[in-house]
DNA sequence: TCAGTATATTCGAATAATCGAGTATACGAA
DNA sequence: TTCGTATACTCGATTATTCGAATATACTGA
């Protein structure tokens, strides 16, 4: 049982393990989203928001519901907004005394990936 | 800014998204360990528990301490336990409802691939 | 120095994740 | 039915993750 117990606690990590797929979620705090307005949101192409909300449907951690011709998605439980919380918070603190943060953010600039706002 | 807390939390995530690094995490949830107990309690190859934890220091999830032979990790922020707390409670409350969490967890068994949708 | 123990790294193969482009499906309105 | 919109899925290329095996490094004690 503990065992499931990991593999449920990973595939959920998984599920949250990409930055686009994060936005989504945090863009879902409020209440639910069309997937359109998600993808206007978030400013990110329609296949690739399709795909990454197909990701967090198959991780349960959101759920969709279709209306006329349109699917609205909300967070499955509150629980993943607490975890998103207390992440912020552990950011913040790690930020005044770790200087490694700045190598991993470098670490990102120098390759043909850009953003970095 | 905001952009960086995302990519920095979907690091995290990664980090733990894995049921074996999952399971490491755990076992320091009461102190730190070294190397060499963390792979007997966990009963895992010592090449893959060193690349595992390779992955955790990279995710600054742990921190390692050297002490003469060996070296000791611990987890370098209680804030990851509330997380994996969060995330049980997530698990059992999900368990009493959701009947998908066994299709997830059949489809560890076997090998072959179901897609179901 | 050498031998033994503890841990880390490298290698190569297998698998999985990601993306954009294109296509398919579902729905509402005419 | 057909059209237009919203969303999902498929494909192929690229990159990342994972594993065990082998090797390397670091430290201790003799």
């Amino acid at each position: 049982m503990t065992d499931a117990l990991r593999r449920f606690k990973s595939e959920i990590f998984q599920g949250l393990a990409h930055p686009t797929r994060i936005a989504i979620v945090e863009a879902l705090r409020d209440g639910e989203l069309s997937a359109g307005s998600l993808i206007e949101k978030l400013d990110i192409e329609q296949a690739n928001a399709s795909q990454h909300l197909a990701v967090l449907r198959s991780k349960q951690i959101v759920v969709s519901r279709k209306a006329g011709n349109q699917v609205f998605y909300s967070i499955r439980d509150q629980a993943l907004i607490e975890v998103l919380d207390i992440l912020r918070r552990y950011f913040y603190s790690q930020l005044s005394t770790s200087v490694d943060m700045m190598k991993e953010m470098a670490r990102q600039g120098p390759k043909p990936r850009i953003r970095m706002r």
